[in-house]
DNA sequence: AGCACGCCGACT
DNA sequence: GTCGGCGTGCTC
């Protein structure tokens, strides 16, 4: 019989320790040793005994069999949790295309785990006095590193262990042999934290409507299925979604299980969290990004302790250790924060399907207009689709108008506002209401150019075109380089050289000369960029210390301003305008989502969307609030060019300092694919360089492949991974998967 | 992280 | 020579 390896990694929270070893598993262990499954084995020339955790199993050595010892023995008790993470996290790193230890650092936080939950320092345990003998002493015998420890310890009793390593330049040894002769103490802090607002209670109660009812029953009713599907509950704003999670919240938690609660981080505001506190009390814990990365870890430590049984928070909190899960809900489907920029790329929507799989968990996912992704496989059975289409209060759907830009241009009206936009704002000036005009910037910066020759003044490292600020500088916003702004075109010469209008800035510049008596507030990357700038923009105005809020993306998602009866959209197409195949669908979402903050108090609301595009199914769908009409047109769309859903995506990445050396091996990555692959169906784009070819010196391009079956691109890119490793001429270039385009 | 090994100045 | 601190590199 042929030897069996494991791959372990070993349960030491060190970065330099932070990859796999292998090792051999007896005969009498190989029934139990499995993915996920936590060992004994002993590590380094003392040979210590310490755990790790099982993450492959192979049947190849991987260096010389005589150096590789063998597990001692599999550990069974209470390692459910981790197991678990571990085995998804193998998932992870198998379908999103990252190495097992990028997956398991996401998952579990594995580096983070001691640093961040207690600070080291040293103390010095002798007198000044004492202490300058042991100093002269140390310099005399050229102790040269605990003459400078010392040193340092006499001007600061104590000193934060890391800090004093690194610029003292010390070794453990010295510290060692100091602490034995109790010259010094090493102490560790302990941080606690109050995660919970004490003033939670329990007791609220809420009557769910006839249509929340059955869907609630009709969910329960999946549930006692053999295996349930994930569902899919589309809800019109305001028609009460969270109130149908509560309701299968309960359930769950009488059960004795926990739920996890996935809320994309913008939304994730005190309004909305405190309506699960006062629900069901201080069980409830929110994670956000705010948290440091220790007290995140001590909210997951209390969920594996049985402490909490609710977590709510954005796409990280999916992967909150509970011990007996029986319910994730996913919020806002849609929302593009779902998915991870960086490797490994995972999908929490995907993930969450398969974790709900791992431990018999259900999933609930919810939106007002589902990603289409979600829809059609909604409509193909393939999720549970449940609708909700009463509006909370019986609310009518705000009145949109649609602006032809090129018809108003023929009109002779140069300006960024039409008419009509100019009209609706000055009578809600007059009603004393508020408005929201949105800047669509997706994709899109305020570029500056000539207007005698057409120069763009572009990054010297990112491709990008700099954009103008106000304080006469240029700045690009990949990599932060700032030039001066230019007189003359660099080019030709010509003096007619500005920025191209559309800034939030200039808006706010413009609207001021038309409405000089207007409040204007103004919401960007720069009026939020301290801390809590964002929220104090928000309540200032919801406040009505405005009239007119100016914003970006940033100010559609999730607020309520009840006052606000009037919404304009000043140039809805930019977003059409990027490559990406999901750009109609990033538009309607957009155009849905600021419409729809047109009256949501009592009086009714309108909404102006201004656009070269009028006839884009998009942008009409956006105005009609038509979810069902731009889907499918969509999906039309969709199915006829083979894009996701219809198929699936991967794309293969790589970045390079060399262009010429990028480009021939990206084509070999071309030529190897379709060398080992032969068949009709695979279809290959690219490569072509990134929308943005070069970020910080580094140029990029990507090589998309398409399939229906996905397993057959993950044993692609297994395939071409291999390929990559062993050949030289790939030693420079960075190559990523993305398995979610 | 923790251990061993090799280097180098100091001292019997 | 050799003792002991110090820095470095490795751990399947």
């Amino acid at each position: 019989m042929s030897k069996v390896y494991a791959d372990i990694i070993v349960d030491i929270s060190q970065e330099k320790l932070d990859k796999s070893f292998q090792y051999e598993i007896p005969e009498n262990l190989q029934n139990q040793v499995e993915i996920g499954k936590k060992v004994l084995v002993s590590f380094g020339n003392g040979n210590r005994k310490i755990s790790g955790y099982v993450i492959g199993i192979s049947d190849t050595p991987k260096l010389s069999p005589e150096k590789i010892k063998p597990v001692l023995e599999v550990v069974t008790q209470g390692i459910e949790i981790e197991s678990h993470l571990i085995a998804l996290a193998g998932w992870i790193a198998k379908n999103y295309g990252s190495t097992v230890n990028q997956a398991l650092k996401t998952v579990l936080l594995v580096k983070e785990k001691a640093s961040a939950k207690e600070k080291k320092y040293i103390r010095l345990l002798i007198s000044k006095e004492e202490g300058q003998t042991y100093l002269e002493e140390f310099t005399r015998k050229h102790y040269l590193a605990k003459a400078r420890l010392m040193e340092a310890l006499l001007e600061n009793q104590v000193l934060e262990y890391k800090e004093a390593m690194d610029t003292l330049k010390l070794s453990s040894s010295v510290i060692k042999g100091m602490e034995e002769k109790k010259l010094i103490a090493v102490e560790r802090e302990r941080l606690y934290r109050t995660p919970v607002p004490k003033d939670a209670q329990r007791g609220y109660e809420y009557q769910l409507s006839k249509e929340q009812k059955e869907v609630v029953s009709e969910i329960f009713k999946e549930w006692q299925q053999e295996q349930p599907r994930p569902c899919l509950i589309k809800g019109v704003t305001g028609s009460g979604k969270t109130q149908v999670y509560m309701e299968l919240i309960e359930a769950v938690l009488k059960q004795g299980k926990q739920v996890i609660v996935l809320i994309p981080e913008i939304a994730l505001t005190y309004q909305n969290v405190v309506r699960f506190y006062s629900r069901f009390g201080s069980c409830v814990s929110v994670i956000n990004s705010r948290l440091s990365v220790g007290e995140r870890f001590d909210q997951f430590e209390r969920a594996k302790k049985g402490e909490i049984s609710v977590v709510i928070g954005p796409r990280s909190a999916l992967f909150t250790p509970f011990p007996n899960l029986g319910l994730i809900i996913i919020d806002e489907e849609h929302e593009d924060s779902y998915k991870s920029e960086k490797t490994p790329c995972y999908h929490a929507r995907e993930t969450a399907v398969q974790r709900g799989k791992m431990e018999s968990a259900r999933v609930v996912m919810g939106s007002a207009s589902p990603s289409v992704d979600s829809y059609y496989r909604g409509k193909a059975g393939e999720y549970q689709l449940l609708y909700l289409n009463e509006r909370y209060g019986g609310k009518e759907l705000p009145e949109v108008e649609i602006v032809d830009l090129k018809a108003e241009l023929k009109t002779g009206n140069r300006s960024i506002f039409s008419h009509v936009l100019t009209e609706k704002l000055e009578e809600r000036l007059q009603k004393k209401e508020q408005s929201i005009l949105f800047l669509n910037r997706r994709g899109y910066t305020g570029f500056v150019s000539c207007r005698s020759c057409g120069y763009v003044v572009k990054c010297p490292h990112c491709d990008v075109s700099l954009t103008a600020h106000r304080n006469g500088k240029m700045i690009c916003h990949y990599c932060g380089y700032e030039i001066p702004q230019v007189k003359t075109c660099p080019s030709c010469g010509s003096p007619y050289i500005g920025g191209f209008k559309a800034g939030t800035q200039q808006i706010e510049t413009l609207l001021k000369k038309s409405f000089p008596d207007a409040r204007i507030l103004r919401m960007d990357a720069d009026t939020t960029k301290n801390k809590g700038g964002h929220e104090k923009v928000l309540s200032a105005f919801a406040a009505g210390e405005a009239d007119i809020l100016i914003g970006t993306q940033m100010i559609v998602k999730g607020h309520d301003f009840p006052n606000v009866t009037f919404v304009g959209v000043l140039a809805a197409d930019l977003s059409l305008y990027s490559e990406d195949y999901r750009a109609s669908e990033k538009t309607f979402q957009l155009l849905l989502q600021a419409v729809g903050r047109a009256g949501r108090g009592r009086k009714k609301g309108e909404a102006v969307i201004q656009t070269y595009h009028p006839e884009h199914y998009s942008i009409l769908a956006a105005a009609a609030q038509d979810y069902e009409a731009f889907y499918q047109a969509e999906i039309g769309y969709r199915l006829l060019m083979d894009y996701p859903p219809a198929a699936f995506m991967t794309a293969v990445r790589g970045s390079c300092k060399n262009e010429e050396l990028l480009k021939q091996a990206m084509e070999y990555c071309r030529k190897y694919i379709e060398k080992i692959y032969k068949k009709e169906d695979l279809i290959l784009v690219g490569p072509a360089p990134e929308t943005v070819a070069k970020v910080q010196d580094y140029y990029k391009m990507v090589l998309y492949m398409r399939h229906e079956n996905r397993e057959i691109l993950v044993r692609l890119k297994d395939a071409l991974e291999k390929y990559i490793a062993v050949n030289k001429g790939f030693q420079d270039i960075y190559i990523q998967f993305d398995f979610n385009v």
